[in-house]
DNA sequence: GACGGGCCGGTTTTT
DNA sequence: CCGGCCCGTC
């Protein structure tokens, strides 16, 4: 029971807290993990079977993590838990049930990209503007429908659905959500949304089956709970139903998904769901220093809408928060790359010590560009994940073909590749057949000779006869065996090489990438009751690339967007792009409810700093291939002056284009770099003077780079900037607007 | 049916 | 700056 000891009062309780209703509170960096990891071994200690135990996290990386954890407490028995994403739980007991809703047991999931090209068609079929029903569009409003339940059937009358479309002028919406669906149930295919949404389906029209889960899930524990939609709520009040022994977890603070239909009311609804719960705060945050813990206060503190809660820490105070501009986008990322070079080499940290968080993916590019000239090693998550690959994506479709021959958006994307002539408008003619015949694909395909031309007959016969060949290897060998044989006999291996260029050669490599990767999964002994083709399919098609394992030996930068961040901490993170229109998002500025949205992740980047936090914008960036002006984000002014520490406008001149990168001395040697300015020990009664009449002569203190004397001021308004000769730092150029300055002359 | 060139439009976050 | 789509040519 020594586990036990190590835990605050508060985590105590939540630990030892097993029967009944619990909510826990959690605050940033309060142990969170910790106390869900004790709060299971806990359990079993207590004589509860591992198998009674369903933990539902964010990641399926986090999964593992707290798995292996647990197993560190309780041993083997720790495999035997439930536990992962909603998604990958879930689908394992829709695989399992299928029969019942009538799916196939290999029913195929759709990603983002199968279900805009099923839109993309419809859309067309019907003959609407598809510059108006954008997929996007149409997806967002699809999944918006699905997360709160509502079918196809009851789109057409629900005034957010239906109603709303009409007015926003999209009124054929709800037509193409119903020919999708009875699209995806033909093809024997769920997207997202679905796996929980025939879910609910499932344990409404099975209560027999409701309950042979509800006895089985003795205990259920919710991580990430503010983000939790009103779907996956359903399902897991509907398990819990029996036993009411159900933990969430979360942190109103940290709802940043309600985009995607999370719903912080399932907080408020969970203590009327559940009027005997138990609250139980974690408020002591262990992460981060004091100035960061504060700063991050101080900016949730301006949202209108939040619980009462007091996070605080007895951490020192540690260093300021950095916040600079850069006059570009470029050189925001020269100036972060050279700190992370100088840190490393002055702290000794290691690379993985560092993030680098952005709000949207494409920032990743500049970032990107200058790390690679510094030969730093680093590592993007997110953005194009490598099973979204065109190469991987194909043998991937392969396989969903063998395993799903109705897979319409796999056979779309196979059938005339490598080419087998077999065009757009003969794969049109099939899938109209299929669809007005109310037969399935793979039968109107084998049907293809009795309306179709015969030499588009003949084409299709010849692949028909190519797949059931595959689907005979794949009964008598592994998922191994079966990709390999594919991957050469359908030609695609070839095609790959025949293609001795450099992207070439890097598709080869990833396919040989993929190749392992089945391999590994086949050999997996965790996969040793299903290591089917089916069951490696599924489980790819949930993987994100923040649930890859990382080697340990590894050290890398790890650059991600805020979103993908969460739960995460870093000892240095350097937040850019601290500019309006990106952070806030333009998008999100005009309702209030969205832009608290926006200031809950900036909450959520700050949080995740251990030790240093760097904020930084640039005055310009290119976009769409113009450069456009930049101001900076109004979230900077939320952090109470007392934890900045103001730096001049860097300026980095780029490496000539020819460089290489395998020599980074010489090159770092060669230009010029942003030295890491040492603190400077702040007067005891230091308080930001006003600046507005500040001139040239003056003596003043800065936080950080202490005192020095006023070359010039220049500028006017909010771009007043002010050229400054520290004793210490030599000259600096500051932007008035933000820098704190105390004038002591 | 395949392929290449030109044009247009997009702009968030993810399972 | 990208990728997707359309249209012309072979």
């Amino acid at each position: 029971m020594d586990y036990l000891e190590g835990l605050n009062p508060a985590q105590r309780s939540a630990v030892e807290q097993i029967e009944g209703p619990v909510m826990i509170i959690a605050g940033a960096g309060s142990g969170k993990t910790r106390v869900l990891t004790y709060r299971i071994a806990h359990l079993i200690e207590q004589d509860v079977k591992p198998y009674q135990i369903l933990s539902l996290t964010f990641t399926n990386k986090a999964a593992r993590e707290m798995r292996s954890r647990i197993e560190s407490v309780v041993g083997a028995e720790a495999q035997k838990i439930w536990m992962g994403t909603f998604h990958s739980v879930f689908s394992k007991i829709l695989r399992f049930e299928a029969d019942k809703i009538k799916y196939p047991k290999e029913f195929t999931i759709y990603d983002t990209d199968d279900c805009k090209s099923l839109i993309r068609s419809i859309v067309k079929d019907l003959g609407l503007d598809d510059k108006l029903y954008r997929p996007a569009l149409v997806m967002g409003r699809i999944s918006f429908a699905k997360n709160k339940l509502i079918s196809y059937r009851k789109y057409s009358s629900h005034p957010l659905c239906h109603g709303e479309d009409e007015s926003n002028g999209f009124p054929e919406i709800h037509k193409i959500y119903q020919i999708y669906q009875e699209k995806c149930f033909r093809a024997g295919a769920m997207d997202f949304d679905d796996l929980l949404f025939n879910t609910n389906v499932l344990f409404q029209q099975f209560p027999e089956v409701l309950e042979k889960y509800q006895k089985r899930f003795k205990y259920i524990m919710v991580d990430e709970f503010q983000d939790t939609n009103i779907s996956q709520y359903t399902i897991t009040k509907a398990l819990a139903d029996a036993h009411n022994n159900i933990a969430v977890v979360g942190d109103d603070a940290q709802s940043i998904y309600a985009f995607r239909g999370a719903n912080i009311d399932n907080i408020l609804n969970f203590e009327k769901d559940y009027p005997k719960l138990n609250v139980y705060k974690l408020e002591q945050n262990y992460r981060s220093t004091s100035t960061i813990v504060q700063a991050a206060n101080a900016v949730i503190a301006t949202n209108t809408e939040q619980f009462e809660k007091n996070s605080f820490t007895d951490n020192k105070s540690g260093e300021l928060i950095d916040i600079y501009a850069t006059t570009t986008d470029s050189d925001e990322a020269k100036s972060v790359t050279d700190q992370i070079f100088d840190i490393r080499q002055q702290h000794q940290a290691q690379y993985k010590d560092f993030a680098i968080l952005y709000r949207t993916n494409v920032q990743s590019r500049k970032m990107e560009e200058s790390l690679r000239k510094m030969s730093i090693p680093y590592k993007i998550f997110g953005g194009m994940s490598f099973y979204q690959r065109k190469e991987i994506k194909n043998i991937i479709a392969y396989l969903r073909v063998v395993n799903n021959p109705n897979d319409e958006e796999a056979l779309k994307r196979i059938i005339n590749y490598p080419k087998r002539n077999i065009g757009d408008t003969t794969i049109s003619k099939v899938i109209l057949h299929a669809y007005n015949n109310s037969i399935l694909l793979w039968d109107a395909l084998l049907s293809a000779h009795t309306y179709l031309p015969a030499r588009a007959a003949t084409s299709i016969k010849k692949f028909t006869i190519l797949i059931d060949h595959f689907r005979d290897i794949a009964k008598e060998k592994n998922a191994y065996e079966t990709t390999n044989h594919i991957a050469k006999v359908s030609g695609m291996m070839q095609d790959l090489e025949s293609d001795r260029s450099v992207e070439g050669i890097a598709r080869q490599e990833n396919m040989n990438e993929m190749l392992n990767g089945i391999q590994e999964f086949v050999e997996n002994p965790n996969h040793i009751e299903d290591n089917s083709l089916g069951a490696f399919l599924q489980e790819i098609s949930l993987l994100t690339d923040l649930d890859k394992d990382n080697d340990q030996e590894e050290d890398f930068v790890s650059l991600m967007t805020i979103h993908s961040s969460k739960g995460l901490e870093f000892k240095n993170v350097f937040l850019v792009g601290m500019e309006e229109e990106i952070f806030p998002s333009t998008l999100r500025t005009s309702s209030l409810k969205e832009l608290e949205e926006e200031r809950r992740l900036f909450y959520v980047a700050i949080t995740r700093a251990e030790h240093r936090l760097v904020l930084s914008y640039a005055l310009k960036r290119w976009k769409y291939g113009k450069e456009i002006e930049c101001n900076p984000s109004r979230f900077l002014k939320e952090i109470p002056n007392r934890f900045l520490a103001h730096r001049s406008i860097i300026q980095t001149q780029e490496a000539p284009a020819t460089q290489n990168n395998t020599n980074y001395r010489s090159l770092l040697e060669s230009l010029p770099k942003n030295k890491v300015i040492t603190a400077h020990k702040v007067s005891k009664n230091f308080t930001p003077s006003d600046t507005s009449l500040l001139a040239a002569g003056m003596r003043v203190e800065h936080p950080k780079f202490g005192f020095g004397t006023v070359q010039q001021v220049e500028g006017k308004e909010g771009n007043r900037k002010a050229i400054i000769n520290f004793d210490k730092e030599g000259e600096k150029t500051l932007l008035l607007s933000f820098a704190k300055l105390q004038i002591h002359s």
